[in-house]
DNA sequence: CTTTGCACCTGTTGGC
DNA sequence: TGCCAACAGGTGCAAA
């Protein structure tokens, strides 16, 4: 469900109801996420004030005094604040209450999400310690993308999508911006010339920027922490929309596959 | 080192 | 209505 609009959004939405107050308990209905959450995370937490709600690439933090919270939502999670005590239903896998008679409720059909604890800075964290830059960060830039993409053999959309090389560009954004850069899927990344790799910055940082604003994409039931549905579906220009016409030339968008997801592409635009 | 494909898990959709 | 295959917005990991 969530690419990085949809976890900033969703950190944005949240953020206002958990900065600086105190957690009055955890509750685990489901331990067995993507990693067993942690026990004993009550003990840890209870009478703890949240100080912070950060995000990098599409993992969420709750800085605590003495560690951080660190969130992530898979392919099917969501947060929601929620009256603390309300009935749980199927999914809803673990609350942090707060002393506000809310709670935070994470819901998860799938269970490829995460809740872990760490003590240290979440920086060094071996889940995000080899992460590459933020794309909306100062250090995503035509020279960085052109540099690391030299030598490189893997399709552009997988490089692209690559956590390593930068994180945040999932399955849809990822289609969205070669689309708006002109440039094929398919293509090498290392074939890419400076300028191209520049117009593929520009819209990859344009297109989560505006998805941002849109309070991300709604494809199936994605909701920011405060319920309302993204906007941005409105503005997708390929990603679901096989054997319909290309908003900007009028060929029929195209469906492929590569590295096991769907990618759309305009095969007159982007070459 | 890079590249490729699987794995985790449940729900939805579409064809027959 | 039922059954089954294919697919779904992520990402760590093993194998090639």
């Amino acid at each position: 469900m969530p690419e990085l609009p949809e976890v900033e959004t969703t950190r944005r939405g949240i953020a206002p109801h958990l900065t600086g107050h105190t957690v009055a308990d955890v509750i685990v209905r489901h331990p067995q996420l993507r990693w067993p959450v942690p026990r004993g995370l009550a003990g840890k937490l209870r009478g703890c004030i949240i100080q912070a709600v950060e995000r990098r690439a599409k993992y969420l933090l709750l800085r605590f005094g003495h560690g951080t919270l660190i969130l992530h939502l898979g392919m099917s999670g969501s947060l929601r604040l929620i009256d603390a005590g309300a009935p749980a239903a199927k999914h809803e896998h673990f609350d942090l209450v707060l002393d506000t008679g809310r709670a935070l409720r994470l819901t998860d059909p799938r269970r490829f999400g995460a809740v872990l604890w760490t003590r240290n800075d979440p920086a060094q964290h071996e889940l995000l310690r080899d992460l590459g830059p933020e794309p909306l960060g100062d250090n995503f830039d035509a020279d960085y993308l052109y540099l690391a993409s030299r030598k490189r053999t893997t399709a552009i959309k997988l490089f692209i999508m690559d956590s390593k090389v930068v994180v945040g560009v999932g399955n849809i954004y990822a289609s969205e911006a070669l689309f708006r850069a002109g440039i094929h899927p398919g293509r090498a990344a290392g074939s890419l010339s400076h300028e191209r790799c520049a117009r593929l910055v520009a819209a990859i940082r344009q297109v989560l920027h505006e998805a941002i604003r849109q309070g991300g994409t709604t494809l199936r039931d994605f909701t920011g922490g405060d319920g309302k549905p993204g906007y941005f579906a409105q503005e997708l220009r390929v990603y679901g929309r096989a054997g319909e016409p290309c908003t900007a030339c009028g060929a029929t968008i195209k469906q492929m596959r590569q590295g096991q997801r769907s990618t759309y592409y305009c095969p007159r635009c982007q070459r």
